[in-house]
RNA sequence: CGGGGUGUGGCGCAGUUGAUAGCGCGCCCGGUUUGGGACCGGGAGGUCGAAGGUUUGAGUCCUUUCACCCCGACCA
């Protein structure tokens, strides 16, 4: 991808109305658009961010069995009415709207019960257990208050999956799995050494519901740590789990910290309210064990810009980054043939380009490569080809070093 | 939803005690520049969130309303 291509531009100035870092500097580097308070457009740079964690994440569901699905955003009233979910007293998020019939329809803020719905027409048998699917879907939730940019909206991307089983030691043993996977995930993301796997509230068949937390200025929770141990506690349940574990209060730091992932063992509550059942080898009617698991793909997003960024700008790991290198062309005929040639040479290899052809001065180059945050940067310019050399520059350490363009080659690939 | 703040060219802002708007960035044209967001000259672009009111006269005052940001509450 070539700069010049870009219908994004970067721009000089904050944005005046946003104070969240993450927003701030997505806005400014163009990797999203504000549409609304709340609501977010994704431009190029920011959708690949977008599909690099979504593809990190399938990658992961997908080896621990998850199949994959697309639900739908419009939803019936009658699917949410088996629980009492429809209600407005009980769930404070609803946007709803109607058919010109006026059949009224809710828009998804959650898939639990219209994905549990779909699952009967399917699930019958114990032999058709265990299984489990999963999506990544816009939920629309009708926030009182949106806030800290990317972070809370009104619509964001979330993978949500649903395991269903015979048994609760058959989901015990997939759930503890999940865990498993999602730390690769966060391990994957970058942000694995601040993420903790957390007691909170809400478990509706255990005593607590497992929140994945990572440690973060931005975040709205607050978290007790024990970093040795490995041990994290939601402040919600802090009293109960302290207790629970046999640690002291004392022994833990207290951080802030945001919610990246959750996930819960519903037992056979939801099945049983829903009327869920299959047909076991002993021939008789048993209600289906559930649990679900989450992870918020935009809200992910926006904490790897709370944690990385730095006074420059964006700094993505290289797991997720749009684009791996960010190439800067200073110069005349010569600078250009040889950055064409660089950037065919590194692209047919697969190593994905970002190329600053632009006809802009070398300050403006620079400040946005780091504005935009590729981890590597590299520069051709004539005084550089003078000495036959290339500059390769880490994002992270902006330490800047000379290579030949055989020697970049073989550090890149 | 309670409290606080802000709405002025595309973006960021300034507008003194009311007299029909100005700066920076960006954009267009010409020229000089080219390793850390260049410079010179020329130009386009806003009726000041919206509605109503007070006044000879309103971006400046009043009322209503909408939007956005922050704190709190909420987040199954």
């Amino acid at each position: 991808m070539k700069v010049s291509q870009l219908f994004t531009k970067t721009s000089k100035n904050v944005p005046g109305d946003e104070t969240a870092k993450n927003a701030r500097l997505l806005i400014q580097a163009g990797y999203v658009y504000k549409v609304m308070a709340g609501v977010y457009a994704y431009t190029p740079l920011g959708l690949r961010v977008l599909e690099n964690i979504k593809r990190i994440v399938r990658e992961e569901m997908n080896a621990i069995g998850g199949q994959e699905i697309i639900m739908s955003s419009l939803q019936r009233r009658e699917t949410w009415e088996t629980t009492g979910r429809w209600d407005d007293e009980v769930v404070d998020v609803w946007f709803k709207t109607k058919l010109k019939d006026d059949t009224e329809l809710g828009l998804a803020w959650s898939h639990e019960e219209a994905i549990m719905e779909m699952m009967q027409q399917f699930v019958k048998s114990y032999k058709d257990l265990p299984t489990s699917v999963y999506q990544f879907q816009t939920k629309l939730r009708n926030e009182l208050r949106a806030k800290s940019g990317i972070m809370r909206g009104r619509e964001f991307v979330m993978k949500d999956m649903y395991s269903l089983h015979a048994s609760a030691e058959d989901l015990d043993t997939y759930y503890s799995g999940a865990i498993e996977a999602y730390n690769r995930v966060y391990d994957r993301l970058g942000i694995g050494d601040d993420t903790y796997v957390t007691f909170a509230s809400g478990g509706a068949f255990t005593k607590f519901s497992h929140e994945f937390q990572t440690i973060c200025d931005a975040g709205e929770d607050v978290l007790y740590v024990h970093r040795e141990k490995n041990i994290a506690v939601n402040e919600e349940v802090l009293d109960d789990a302290v207790k629970e574990l046999g640690i002291e209060k004392s022994e833990l730091e207290k951080v802030k910290s945001a919610e990246v992932g959750n996930i819960f063992n519903f037992g056979t509550d939801k099945s049983e309210t829903m009327g869920i059942r299959f047909t076991d080898s002993d021939g008789t009617q048993k209600p289906i064990y559930l649990a679900s698991y989450g992870i918020g793909i935009t809200r992910a997003m926006g904490v790897i810009v709370e944690k990385f960024a730095d006074d420059k700008g964006l700094v993505w790991p290289e797991s997720v980054a749009p684009f791996t290198v960010y190439l800067v062309r200073i110069g005349g005929d010569e600078a250009t043939k040889q950055a064409d040639e660089l950037y065919a040479e590194l692209t047919s290899k697969g190593i994905e380009v970002l190329y600053d052809d632009r006809d802009e001065r070398p300050g403006t180059k620079f400040a946005d490569a780091e504005l935009m945050g590729m981890p590597h940067r590299v520069t051709v310019s004539d005084r550089l080809i003078e000495a036959g050399k290339l500059e390769h520059t880490e994002r992270t350490s902006g330490e800047a070093v000379q290579l030949t363009r055989s020697e970049l080659v073989a550090r890149l690939g």
